[in-house]
DNA sequence: TCCTTTCGACTACAACTGTAATCTTATGGA
DNA sequence: TCCATAAGATTACAGTTGTAGTCGAAAGGA
């Protein structure tokens, strides 16, 4: 579960996320906009990723379903941990901030953050 | 500029970030501890980010003296960037709220974090 | 039945990464 | 003066990543 999901396999995974299980063909598919892969790419990033343990293949006849082990929100949460880490000591202010700057941060954001401040201090 | 930056060449530009020029064979001392590299391996890295052109080399005598191109806030900006747009479509709340999740945040982060927000709002 | 399509398995292959070793040259000390 | 060091330059080399091509089997249509 630990090995490390490289970019191309990440947008795989995305798929995934979004509607599993699903055919090699049709992640293939729903890549066609957003990547020129050919169906051998997706193919082969699908098999790394079920040898790093992050999918799963289900034999459905003579092909296999794919179906994500990995969950976005904990790909999520090492991701953001451990950008956290080296960058800013573990902590989320200085993180913040850093969006703040870069202009990510809406009214809508500045809201919910808010709540969420709110929800940690009881 | 836009060249990236490698796991191992980060630890090297963390070196450089706390204390520039340095020669490479200082930068191999100040990593002693971090890591069990040779001089060579040092040297390598940072000839990589020269050619990245993230550090600047400058000629002293017989050596070079190392120094960030890339400064630590810009590095800082754009990761986080990058990682909020992939997860999180760019939005730092929920990003927070998985920082949360992960017990990142200590009671002073909190604080910090109502005094951007109210800053923000202006 | 034969051919085209489609699967997965295996192979390819260059660029990038991590981690150096070796080569050439200068240099500072014995 | 001669040599052990130490600098950078060049080369190495296996593992990972991006991006497929090829091969043999199966399956579905003509």
């Amino acid at each position: 579960m630990s090995e490390k999901i490289t970019d191309a396999e990440y947008v795989v995974m995305e798929v995934l996320w979004n509607d599993a299980p699903l055919a090699a063909a049709e992640v293939a598919t729903r890549l066609k906009d957003k990547k020129r892969w050919r169906v051998q790419t997706v193919k082969t990033l699908l098999s790394r990723l079920v040898e790093k343990g992050a999918v799963n293949a289900e034999p459905d006849g003579r092909r296999y379903l794919y179906r994500p082990l990995v969950t976005r929100g904990a790909y999520a949460r090492q991701a953001t941990r451990s950008l956290a880490d080296r960058l800013f000591g573990g902590r989320a202010a200085p993180l913040v901030a850093h969006l703040a700057d870069a202009g990510a941060l809406t009214r809508d954001d500045i809201a919910e953050l808010e709540a969420i401040l709110e929800e940690l201090k009881r």
